[in-house]
DNA sequence: TCTGGGGTCCTAGGACCC
DNA sequence: TCTGGGGTCCTAGGACCC
């Protein structure tokens, strides 16, 4: 059975939104940051990648390439709300719509054709509205496959439409770099240059058992992808599943040494942890502590609990007992915390008073939190700590523990 | 003034149990 | 004293995505 997908990817998402709405920023280099100095660029307008600015690049590094860069701080409410009302859209000709990050969509259209026309119908009724609505431009692919749709739409950039059709495909992939299918990264294109393998075409007709003694069960998936063949389904919002893990990090402004400090932070970073997993409906049973040193050596300790846990106290508690058993060998830039092995938590009610106290102390403070905004109550040695938000992941999902309304 | 933050999936070794 | 094999759980790390 044949399908059709669309893959839609919002141009240079974070960068269009803020130069829609600040007017004086249209058609100049700026680049969307996170707060404080140790940010990196999250998207960089078109004006500032002709300079070679590129996401992931440290502001002295943009500012190097382009000295006349504007940084604009990251507006994440505004990223979603958008974002929102972008799923909204394309909900119109489909319930088939993938959210794939805050900025991209899989659309399976197949069973919407008799109904809105083409694809290419849909497609330019989807960048019309999306043009009027918000003043932003995105590129689509058509395809038989969400690998193929995701190709295509990267070959037109801004505001493009590239569609695929089935006969034109296998003379598409033989000289493709195999390096531009997603999931193949900068490790697996090198390992395949070994091999000897660099373009799709090559990647298509390896051998199955030298693939498979190479890249184990994912060989054969290497292959399938050289093909072009992928039969992956569009999953929609309401199929989702659940998370496997929920957790946070934070790069400090400045390394640090001291161990109570960190654990200023630890609580911290907890209680982001628990009150999200507590608003999700969940409860975990693994901590587990990300740890990085000044030179950017990273590791992480983890630690499974016998019973599902939520409260902060009992993920500081973890987190902390973790920290205890590490011996610091530098200064430390990131600290973060997450829990996983996510489940329903125990439906028992707490046995003990304190417990119960415990309990109710955290939905108390929840509630506050969740009116006010985070940290508006909180732990009392937590106060002397600045509250710090940075920059929304642009791998955002709004589904499961981030779900937001249309 | 070097290098963010949020996830998923896979692998591999060791403990432990039968 | 040496010797099995299978299965599960836990932990740590790495590759990948945006």
């Amino acid at each position: 059975m044949c399908r059709t997908i669309i893959h839609l990817d919002m141009n240079a998402f974070f960068a269009s939104v803020e130069q829609q709405c600040n007017p004086h920023l249209r058609g100049k280099p700026i680049a969307v940051v996170g707060r404080g100095s140790r940010t990196v660029v999250t998207t960089a307008s078109y004006e500032a990648r002709a300079f070679g600015v590129k996401t992931g690049m440290n502001m002295f590094e943009a500012k190097k390439q382009c000295p006349q860069i504007i940084f604009v701080e990251a507006n994440n409410r505004l990223y979603t709300d958008i974002c929102g009302g972008f799923i909204a859209l394309c909900r119109e000709f489909t319930p088939l719509v993938e959210v794939f990050s805050i900025d991209e969509v899989f659309m399976d259209v197949s069973g919407s054709l008799r109904l809105f026309g083409s694809a290419r119908d849909i497609v330019s009724k989807i960048k019309g509205r999306i043009k009027t609505r918000y003043g932003l431009t995105c590129s689509a692919g058509i395809a038989p496959n969400k690998l193929l749709a995701k190709l295509a739409s990267d070959l037109q950039k801004p505001d493009g439409l590239v569609e695929f059709l089935p006969r034109d495909i296998a003379s598409f992939l033989e000289d493709l770099p195999a390096k531009n299918l997603c999931g193949i990264g900068k490790k697996t294109h090198w390992k395949l240059g070994l091999l000897g393998i660099t373009t799709c075409g090559e990647l298509g007709r390896a051998d199955g058992t030298l693939l498979r003694r190479h890249f184990g069960v994912v060989g054969d998936l290497l292959r399938q992808m050289g093909r072009g063949d992928d039969d992956s389904p569009v999953v929609p919002l309401e199929e989702t599943p659940d998370p496997k893990s929920l957790g946070h990090s934070l790069t400090f402004p400045r390394d640090i040494a001291q161990r109570d400090i960190l654990e200023f932070y630890l609580l911290r970073l907890s209680e982001m942890v628990g009150r999200r997993t507590r608003e999700a409906g969940f409860a975990g049973r693994t901590v587990c502590l990300t740890l990085r040193y000044k030179d950017f050596t990273t590791f992480t300790r983890s630690l499974s609990a016998p019973h599902p846990i939520r409260e902060t106290p009992d993920i500081f508690a973890a987190a902390k007992k973790i920290f205890g058993g590490i011996r610091l060998e530098q200064a430390v830039r990131l600290l973060g915390v997450s829990l996983s092995n996510l489940g329903q938590p125990t439906s028992q009610l707490p046995l003990f008073p304190a417990q119960l106290r415990a309990s109710a102390l955290t939905r108390a403070m929840d509630e506050v939190n969740n009116r006010f905004g985070d940290f508006t109550l909180t732990w009392a040695n937590m106060l002397e700590l600045e509250p710090r938000q940075g920059v929304i992941s642009p791998a955002w999902r709004p589904e499961g523990s981030r779900k937001i309304t249309f």
